[in-house]
DNA sequence: TTGAAAGCGCTAACAT
DNA sequence: ATGTTAGCGCTTTCAA
């Protein structure tokens, strides 16, 4: 068995209470009793057994991410970069990360009610937020400390880090405008995540600046997955007048369409372009590269664990709602159409 | 707050042990008052609190889990995947899944042990077992509960799922070589991980049933990342005479590997066969197609969440070591070697 | 500067 | 069938 804070106690010849406020250097202990306590500690091996600790004092030091798994072929990089951000600065700050799995859907809430309830978490990280998000409305109502990744509609107030995918998306409307681009197709996910409603309405606007209507026949919904985006390419391609450039709100997708093009004996930035977003590592390993909008998804999991630490701390935040700037990263997928 | 057990003792007029019990579905309490408590129970909306229940039973219904992080761009698919499997299969038994990072090295045993110590989890999940393995050892010496996936040379006795990869290498081998390959090329990872010994071992022994050497000029490091299978490749691409199959051990670096061979202006599956190892989804939409082994991640990650759960629970296991089969996903990144 | 004692919310041995 | 009581390991008043 682990030591505890008696077997200390009885080795110094102190009383429990000494002990404790020795390890956590309370002012009242005489230097030499917290040398003489500390060094005890140190030869017995002891650590303090976090479920007594944290019983006691009504907080856990742990934040909770629940993982939105669709299905079991459950491999987004997104997440996993994600949660190497997220669980790099938690155990920086001494927090714990305590996960989950749960498809979206009647259950999940029961899942966030079970672990705020239970005093599992002090707090938890939203990731890819929608609509209505029915996470944020419950976390919110029963006024649990979360920070989420994403934006929500109506909700300003919540504390958030996002990207600013409006103008990420401009850059891309400019970017094949500026190709040469007139025809112009967009593979997107449910517009159900906010992220979807902000790209979709910064390429609808900068297509607008040059006078280019987006249409909502050439608005295809993906399932984020390299398959959707094969799919909903393929679509694309087989329309009597296929699209020259195809926009896809994350390189998964973008993947797909790339494949679905080159199955189709096209050739990817020529006769059709293709871009992305997210700029994860494989998109740079695709053939041809892909263009796409960067986002530091790692240092955004490390803010996100950041900030909810400070809340949960009561620490004052400097920034509540933190935008980040993107940046168009062009590569080969992307070129001037061919002239007919 | 939420109501505590006192709360609903008071609300139905009986002690707490006997709505602990009842809650618990003791025989010792009448199904009136079992009902009793069951209503008054739910009507206030209780739930447990964990840390008091856990401490009391010196157990923490968790499942430890640290993701050996390599650097910031941490996007493995492979992980993301197997998380999900592990959580589901945990979630399925009522248990929770705490993830810590930390990047392999001198931190990491720490780590493991500051979480033995501290009681925060029950048992671990071991991940790309490694030669000497520091994590390993060291549980095994406390004595405490964990399978792996992946074995340990020398270890038998542990508990472990696996795949047999070397009959996995073996199917590339006997497949390459039957498409008429005979100077062909690896790309593994470090020699530390013991996937990587098994996984030579079989494309070795496959490739000497045909009398064919695999020559150890011919096996180049990389990092398991698409970038290291990039650099990789460039290198055996510009010797001068390149092999005309290039073996990567895991797919990310099969993606960059295939990136390479076209960046030269080479054609992959007539120039240069390519394949894989683990089919991760994006190998079916790489151009050409990635011929890969296929492992099934996600079971993999259920069966070793349910196998450590069945241990720390003390059920005896029906298997303590899982060996799978693999198979061979033939597509168009390999092919017949061009005539000269 | 230190110690005694209460108690976090729960479970379980023991008594009734 | 139910209640009394002790105690898990720790922190924190309060008193000395």
């Amino acid at each position: 068995m682990s030591p505890s804070i008696r077997d200390i106690a009885k080795k110094v010849g102190k009383s429990i209470t000494t002990v404790s406020r020795a390890l956590h250097d309370y002012d009242d202990v005489s230097p030499e009793t917290k040398e003489l306590v500390r060094k005890a500690a140190e030869e017995m091996g002891y650590i303090a057994n976090r479920q007594a600790q944290l019983l006691r004092q009504k907080s856990t030091d742990t934040i909770g991410f629940i993982l939105p798994t669709f299905g079991p072929r459950f491999s987004d990089p997104f997440f996993s970069e994600f949660l190497a951000g997220i669980g790099n600065k938690a155990s920086a700050y001494g927090y714990d990360l305590l996960v989950s799995t749960c498809p979206p859907g009647e259950k999940e809430i029961h899942t966030y009610q079970y672990e705020v309830q239970s005093n599992r978490v002090d707090g938890f990280i939203i990731v890819r937020t929608r609509v209505e998000d029915e996470r944020i409305k419950y976390l919110t109502s029963v006024n649990f400390p979360f920070v989420a990744f994403g934006r929500v509609p109506g909700m300003d107030d919540i504390p958030f880090v996002d990207e600013n995918s409006e103008i990420g998306m401009q850059m891309i409307a400019d970017y094949l405008v500026d190709l040469g681009h007139t025809k112009i197709a967009c593979i997107a996910p449910s517009m159900n995540y906010t992220f979807a409603i902000h790209r979709i309405a910064g390429l609808k606007e900068g297509l607008k600046l040059h006078g280019i209507n987006l249409q909502e026949k050439d608005i295809l919904t993906g399932d984020l997955t390299e398959k959707g985006g094969y799919e909903r390419a393929m679509e694309l391609i087989q329309r009597k007048m296929h699209p020259t450039a195809i926009v896809a709100l994350n390189d998964l997708m973008a993947i797909g369409a790339i494949s679905a093009i080159q199955d189709s004996g096209l050739i990817v930035g020529k006769d059709i372009s293709v871009t992305g977003f997210d700029n994860i590592p494989s998109a740079a390993y695709t053939h041809p590269p892909l263009t796409t909008v960067h986002q530091p998804i790692f240092q955004i999991g490390g803010m996100v664990s950041e900030m909810l630490i400070q809340i949960v701390k009561n620490v004052p935040l400097e920034k509540k709602q933190i935008l980040l700037k993107p940046s168009l990263i062009k590569r080969q997928s992307s070129g001037a159409p061919i002239k007919k």
